[in-house]
RNA sequence: GCCCAGGUAGCUCAGUUGGUAGAGCAGCGGACUGAAAAUCCGCGUGUCGGUGGUUCGAUUCCGCCCCUGGGCA
């Protein structure tokens, strides 16, 4: 809202927050965390926000849910348009709430943009309306990223000269916004928002296993989706028919495991396509922890036990 | 045992009329303000099966050996 609040500082104190690649314990973390500290679980990952896909997104379980209090996990449905704004409009929404029953707010996700949301702040921007963001993104199709890009050179020089002509989807939205605002997108950017935790008195976690621990997790994470009925709720998200562009459909198995059941590709082809994506995805992951995150954050290179948990 | 085909990057393969080799995938590094499990950028990581020979020079030509697949016995 309007209020004043000091240009750094956020409203939130005493938040935890714990970010980290998949697969590098961070559910578990949150769930010792919430238990020592009269906690509340805030999700943090933008797939795990979407119903229908709890097993491919490894959503916490019924036994998790009712062992502490877990917010914004499988409410928004797949076919709804959602973002990093919507996201947190929520979270504020509910960590304010968990604030004012004397909880203490635990996030936890894999989701950089999301934290990055929560203790920087995101710009406010305009409302694009579905009309516009529909003929950018049908235009983007079918003529490509570097016609649009040329476009965007011509409206908003400054903002294409930043952003690589391949890079389809940040032009198209330099130039939903530019159209529906008459602004240009660096200056609704350059309107910082104001954070939402105050990293002051946050506990603020980061996990980085080393690289072959969290492959070998990973392996077997994603045998035991496979077996715990991973391919029909991916059939049950295909079956609803959403558009390919719909961000849950772009959840890492979805599209492998459409592939298995139409008898495309073998078990064992498609379990190794989803371990691969799933590296891939982890990579981006840890180099985003790496080198976006803020100041303030601790550093854990292993998987936490509930032991050492008691030190954070 | 003989014949044929093949042994080149982690994998599948291309190539070098003799001048120490390159694609895809995998992998590694990076960017990141409302699709972020998204989107985008950069990087070959190699005793060219082994060993002798010919040659100024061999992964390439020749001999022998080893391995794999197929065929004949």
């Amino acid at each position: 809202m309007g209020e004043k609040t000091g240009p750094e500082r956020g409203r939130l104190r005493n938040a935890i927050l714990i970010a980290g690649p998949t697969a590098s314990g961070k559910s578990a973390l949150a769930l010792e965390l919430a238990r020592r500290h009269d906690g509340a679980i805030v999700n943090a990952d933008s797939m795990q926000v979407y119903a229908v896909l709890r097993v491919l997104t490894a959503r916490p379980g019924e036994a998790d849910l009712a062992a502490a209090p877990h917010h914004l996990y499988g409410h928004v449905d797949p076919a709804a348009d959602y973002s990093a704004g919507a996201w947190l409009r929520e979270a504020e929404r509910v960590a304010e709430a968990v604030e004012r029953s004397g909880g203490r707010p635990i996030f936890v996700g894999g989701t950089g943009l999301y934290f990055r949301a929560l203790t920087e702040g995101l710009s406010a921007m305009p409302e694009i309306p579905r009309a516009v963001r529909e003929r950018w993104r049908s235009r983007l199709r079918e003529e490509g990223a570097s016609a649009l890009h040329a476009q965007l050179l011509r409206r908003d020089p400054a903002v294409a000269a930043r952003l690589d002509p391949s890079d389809g989807q940040r032009i198209v939205r330099a130039l939903e916004v530019l159209e529906a605002s008459g602004e240009s997108i660096s200056a609704w950017q350059a309107r910082r928002g104001a954070p939402l935790v105050d990293m002051a008195s946050a506990r603020a976690l980061v996990l980085a296993p080393p690289r072959e621990v969290l492959v070998e997790r990973i392996d077997r994470r994603v045998e035991a989706m496979l077996s715990e009925g991973a391919p029909a709720e991916a059939e049950a998200l295909l079956s609803l028919r959403l558009s390919a562009a719909a961000p849950a459909m772009k959840a890492i198995g979805v599209r492998e495991l459409g592939d298995l059941a139409a008898g495309r590709v073998s078990r064992e082809a498609a379990a190794e396509r989803i371990k691969i994506a799933t590296r891939q995805y982890s990579k981006r992951q840890a180099t985003w922890f790496r080198h976006q995150l803020g100041p303030g954050w601790k550093v854990l290179g292993g998987i936490p036990d509930a032991r050492s948990a008691a030190s954070y």
